[in-house]
DNA sequence: CGCGTATATTTGCATGTACAAACATACTTC
DNA sequence: GAAGTATGTTTGTACATGCAAATATACGCG
C-alpha cells in the first residue's frame, strides 16, 4: 500500500543518518582520491598538520573516533611515510613528515571541492544549516 | 585561538554526518541488544519479515546498502537460523523462518525504544525534522 | 617509598561496508 | 537459436570502526 520510494525506515534517525554517512563517505573518498588517501586518512593527516605533536587521545577527541581507531589510522599513515610517532613515557606525539606536510595543500583543496560538490547539490544555505543541526545533534546525543 | 569544543571539521557535512551515524549506531546496537542482533541484522530481519520472499536486490534498495553487503548480512542471519534463502534461476528469495518471525515483536519493541531514546534527548519535534532533513539530503546527494 | 588508581596507547577480535570481478541466468535481436 | 547485453547474486579483498583486555606509565596518598 503505497511504498514506492519511502522505505519503512525513513522515519528512523539511525537509518537516515547511516545512509547519509555512507553517501557522504563515498563522495569524500572520491574527492580525496587525487591525494592518494581515503577520507579518514586525509582528515587525520590534516589534524596532525594543523597541530604537530598532537597526541592520539587529542586526535581521538577532535575526530570523535575511538582511541583504537586512531592507533590503526596512525599506523597506516606512518607506514605510508606521511607522519611519525615519538613516544616518551606513556604519551605519544604525532608529527607530519615533510612528505606529509607536502600533501596538505592538495588535501585542503580536495576538501573545498567536496564542500562545493555537496553544497551545490543541496544549496549552500541548506547544507550549512544541515551540517550545524547534525553536529549539534551528535553532540547532544553522546553528551 | 579558541578551539575548545568546536573542531576544525564541524563545518563539514562529511564529518558531522559520520559522527552522527557512529553515535546513532552505538545507540541502536544497545537498543537491539536484547534481541541478540546487531542493528543492521535486526533491520534486515524486519525487512524480510514485512515482505517475505523479497529478493536481495529489493533489500538492497530498501536499506540503501550495496548488494554485496546484503549477501553478507543475509548469510549471517541464515547461519543464525532466522531466515532462509530459496534460489531459483538467477533470483533468490528470502523468507523468515518461524524462529525469525518470532523475533519480530521484540525487534519492533527495541525499535520503538530507540526512537523514544533519541527523541527524548533531541525533542520529538526536532528529531522528526532532523530525520526528514537528513533523509531528504541523502536522497538528493545520491540521485 | 610503595600501593592503588587514573590515564594513554596498543592489540586481539569482530562487525559493517563497498568495489571490482566472477558467475549465473534471463532477455533481445537478428 | 546463437550472440551479445542486461540483471541478480556471490566472492575476493580491503577499509573503517569499536569494545574489551592488555600494557605501560603517571599520579596521589598514606
Amino acid at each position: 500500500m503505497g511504498e514506492k520510494k519511502d522505505s519503512t525506515y525513513c522515519g528512523c534517525l539511525y537509518y537516515s543518518a547511516s545512509a547519509l554517512a555512507r553517501v557522504m563517505t563515498r563522495m569524500a573518498d572520491e574527492s580525496f582520491a587525487p591525494t592518494g588517501l581515503s577520507s579518514s586518512l586525509a582528515l587525520l593527516l590534516m589534524t596532525v598538520h594543523k597541530r604537530p605533536g598532537i597526541q592520539p587521545c587529542g586526535i581521538s577527541e577532535q575526530m570523535q573516533l575511538s582511541p583504537s581507531t586512531i592507533t590503526r589510522l596512525v599506523e597506516k599513515l606512518e607506514h605510508k611515510g606521511l607522519i611519525e610517532r615519538q613516544s616518551e613515557g606513556r604519551t605519544t606525539r604525532v608529527y607530519p613528515t615533510s612528505v606529509g606536510s607536502g600533501l596538505s595543500a592538495s588535501i585542503e583543496e580536495a576538501w573545498k571541492k567536496l564542500y562545493a560538490k555537496y553544497s551545490g547539490l543541496l544549496g549552500e544555505e541548506k547544507s550549512r544549516e544541515l551540517t550545524a543541526a547534525i553536529y549539534e545533534a551528535s553532540r547532544r546525543l553522546e553528551g
